[in-house]
Order: structure tokens, then sequence, then C-alpha cells
DNA sequence: CTCTTGTATAGATGATTATCTATATATAAT
DNA sequence: ATTATATATAGATAATCATCTATACAAGAG
């Protein structure tokens, strides 16, 4: 279901601090200690805001030694704006196109006559 | 704090049902008992979606008699989708503008030599 | 091997939330 | 007034989640 699916990936960036992180990788590689810099959390608690992030696919890591360096998986990311897009414009895909109009309506405008 | 702010409002869309509700409100304005229609959970449930969804602003509700017709925010969704792009592509507003390069990779470099 | 260091995991806790049943409110019809 | 109906609110509950402290893991240095 596209829905369930796409609920994943936008609740992960349901969060202000990780909208926060995904603005700061928007300009490029971080690694995790420069990403922490930005915040008031521990290390932890980055550590896990990194794992959501990287879970529904909205960010890549490559390690380099000890160091962990996060970047936006850009694909994925338009996939999330293309989707919401969707959602918010009248597209044919939408499940109502095969709905009549709002049953309320009808029945006013019949009582109306 | 625009991250806060916004998150407010993707926190509303992290639901599947709420995105599904986004979906049928994209196509035109509906009533709470035609949206009721397309779900599984209770009466009292879709009211309390309906009700994240207006505090957050991104439907409106038009009430005429017992009915309640609702419709999507069309500008308050521009604007969210606005600060998406805004945080996903590397922008002059991002907070790490003033930020120098990865501190582990500038180490690395120095180590190297 | 041992120590240091960057990151991840485990487990606990308090807060938030999606859903339900029961009930209230508000409007229209008789 | 009384009844029927569309929606909202109250209160409860189970699940999810952001955060913490403590600890583990992994990689480089000596």
């Amino acid at each position: 279901m596209k829905y369930e699916e796409n609920s994943k990936v936008i609740k992960a960036l349901a969060d202000s601090n990780r909208l926060k992180i995904m603005d700061i990788l928007s300009c490029g590689e971080k690694c995790a200690c420069d990403l922490l810099e930005e915040f008031q959390f521990t290390q932890p608690t980055l550590s896990h805001h990194m794992k959501v992030l990287m879970e529904c696919g909205l960010v890549n890591c490559r390690k380099e030694g000890l160091w962990s360096h996060y970047s936006l998986n850009r694909s994925n990311c338009d996939k999330l704006m293309l989707f919401l897009m969707n959602v918010i414009t009248d597209t044919d895909e939408c499940i109502c196109k095969n709905k009549s109009k709002c049953e309320c309506k009808l029945n006013l405008s019949i009582e109306k006559e």
C-alpha cells in the first residue's frame, strides 16, 4: 500500500531534529561528529535519528575508518516529493476517481426540488 | 523555529489514513460521511483525524446544516512542499552554509601528510 | 595486546498518539 | 417538544517514539 509505505518515510521527516539533519545534509556529506555539534542531544540520540533516516531510505552512509559519513539519498527524496505532489494534486490515480459526487450535496439538492 | 513549525504539519501527514484523506480531498470537497465510507475506523476516529489536519492548516472545513464539508488548503499545502524542497536541496538558507568542511576529512588529510 | 576513540546497541522512561466506547452538541424534521 | 441524525468531545488504552545512561563494538595508535 503506497500510503503505508510513504507514511513511514514521512514519519522519519516528522521530527524537527531530523528535518534539521536533512537540511544540513542537503549541502553535502557530513560525518556524525560534525552533525552532533549542531544539536543539544547526546551521541546515541543522533545515532538513533540517523538510523531512522537510513532505514526509510532518505539518507545513505559511507563508512571510512572510525567515521560514518552521511549524505542524502537524492533519488528517494525526489520519490517522496513526487508522492506528496500526487497526494495534494488532483491526479488520475486518486482512489476517489470512481466515486460519485458528495452524497450529502446530492441529498440536499434532491430535497430542495 | 521553522523546523519545529513544519514538523507539526509533517506529523499530520505522517499517518497513512490521513495521507489517504488528503489524497481524496485533492479531488475536491467531501463531507465527513463520504470520507468515512473509505475507511475501516469509527466516526470519532475520523473526527480526530480531521481535527489534526485542520489544526495544522492543511484542511479547511465548511459547515452546512448537519454536514461538515472538508477541502484542502492549497496555499498551505504548497507552503509545505516549498519548505520540503528547501530542506532537500542545497539552498542559501541552510544553517550549515557558514560551516567549514567536514572536520573528520580535514583531520584525515592533515594526518596523511 | 592494550588503549583510545567514533559510532552503535540495549534497556528504561516519559510523552505522544491512534483508536475505541460512551456521550454531548447541534441541526433538521415531525 | 420530541425524535432522528451528523459530527464533536471525553476519557481510556495500547502502541510508538525521543531521549537518556550504560555498555558494546570496531578501528587505529603505540
